[in-house]
DNA sequence: GCAAACATACTACCGGGTATGCTGTCAAAT
DNA sequence: ATTTGACAGCATACCCGGTAGTATGTTTGC
């Protein structure tokens, strides 16, 4: 956890740090990446990383918060909008597959997070953020699940066994994390087509006959979740 | 690249430090695990892992080169099967889930593969090494595609963007390299049967309405294709 | 003038790689 | 059959570069 002093005297400081953290650690990983790297990514030094943030852990960790953060704000609309429990779902992985490629380095940085699950000990500080995070992690797989079991009780569609489902739902709405790179032409109706089409390719997965007319429908939700 | 002599001079002897190398890389990645930390694994020393690898990283490649094959071979008998595009299909995509269970260590080591693609310069020879694998990942993905547009052409199915669908559906298939943990009442019934339930997300993402009456085919392929 | 916001200099340690030492085995020489 | 030496198969000891973390300047804004 960063001081919360720190963090909001200069914001933007502080982001800017952040912002380099996550692009560092995307491409290396948390252990592969030097303190001393991420302060050459700023033209910077060690000493301004560590006015900020306490230790490497701690850097990483708020990377992945961030993340974390991202990710929920991504599925909001759709967990919040007031709809059959099929369209919430499509509309929660669109935006989730979404924020997956505009967050890019932060969403592999949460790849990466996974791995620390057994890294150890280190502090008890540091397992209680650990702890923490695998519990954020849990609540974000039980919004999809609660979705997906209302469209069951909604007779919109016939699963098998939920968890495995659920996660084979997730996996391919996360896919982009994999191979999405970046491009200077990336314009947001162009990764709209890619989240529209995994989107169908998830919601088919579930057995949903998942029309243009139903997609259409979603991205008229989507427009008046966010007014 | 491994000197064969050494390798197949003693071939348990090298594949027990290839075995114990998959399983530290795979819990803590590439970058974190130490040298040191597969020779404990073994309760060995350096000295033993050096008489066989050159290289941390000629240790590293061996594993992934090994997790390629592995999964080549899972895909094998659904690629080469007589069949109809869509079952063959479905057999690659069962036996790839099944594999990425069952081998479930060098799989996660081929994830943390990905991540090396941009990890500078190196040696000339490892560049190549790299180039090599990155290839074989083509290979491999050029196979689904391959059967994929086979099943276009059958009129199996109808198909958007290309790659995005196919790496979606793979996706949903190498799922299990993220949430699967062995465990000690794992039997291969209990495996066949997540590798059903992710094979049929998968196809129905196709838009295939994959009934058990074809998977039950699947599986009598499945047995056919042994023989 | 004083503290925030850094940069610089330094320390301690870990880990990759190497050089060297030790032991059992096996084959050829006697 | 015994000797011997040569090499595989490791273990041990060591070197050294890189890196997390710290301690101490230095500058800038208020």
């Amino acid at each position: 956890m960063v001081s919360l002093a720190v963090q909001t005297r200069k914001p933007e400081r502080y982001e800017e740090i952040l912002g380099a953290a996550a692009e560092c650690f995307c491409q290396q990983g948390f252990a592969a990446t030097s303190i001393d790297a991420v302060a050459r990514y700023l033209g910077s030094t060690k000493g301004r990383i560590y006015h900020y943030f306490p230790s490497k852990m701690d850097l990483f960790n708020a990377v992945r918060d961030r993340g974390m953060e991202l990710s929920f704000e991504s599925i909001r609309p759709g967990y919040e909008a007031e709809a059959s429990a099929v369209d919430r779902l499509a509309l929660m992985a669109h935006g989730q597959c979404y924020a997956m490629m505009e967050h890019i380095a932060y969403m592999q940085v949460l790849l990466d997070g996974l791995r620390q699950r057994r890294y150890g000990a280190t502090t008890e500080f540091q397992r209680k953020a650990m702890q923490r995070h695998l519990e954020q992690r849990d609540d974000f797989e039980a919004r999809y699940i609660e979705v997906l079991k209302a469209a069951v009780a909604e007779g919109a569609l016939r699963i098998g066994e939920m968890r495995l489902v659920s996660r084979s739902f997730l996996a391919a709405v996360n896919a982009p994390v994999f191979w999405f790179v970046p491009r200077e032409d990336d314009d947001p109706e162009k990764l709209g087509r890619f989240a529209d089409e995994i989107t169908q390719f998830a919601m088919q997965g579930l057995g949903v006959d998942w029309t243009s007319e139903r997609m259409q429908a979603m991205h008229k939700l989507k427009e008046g979740a966010y007014v």
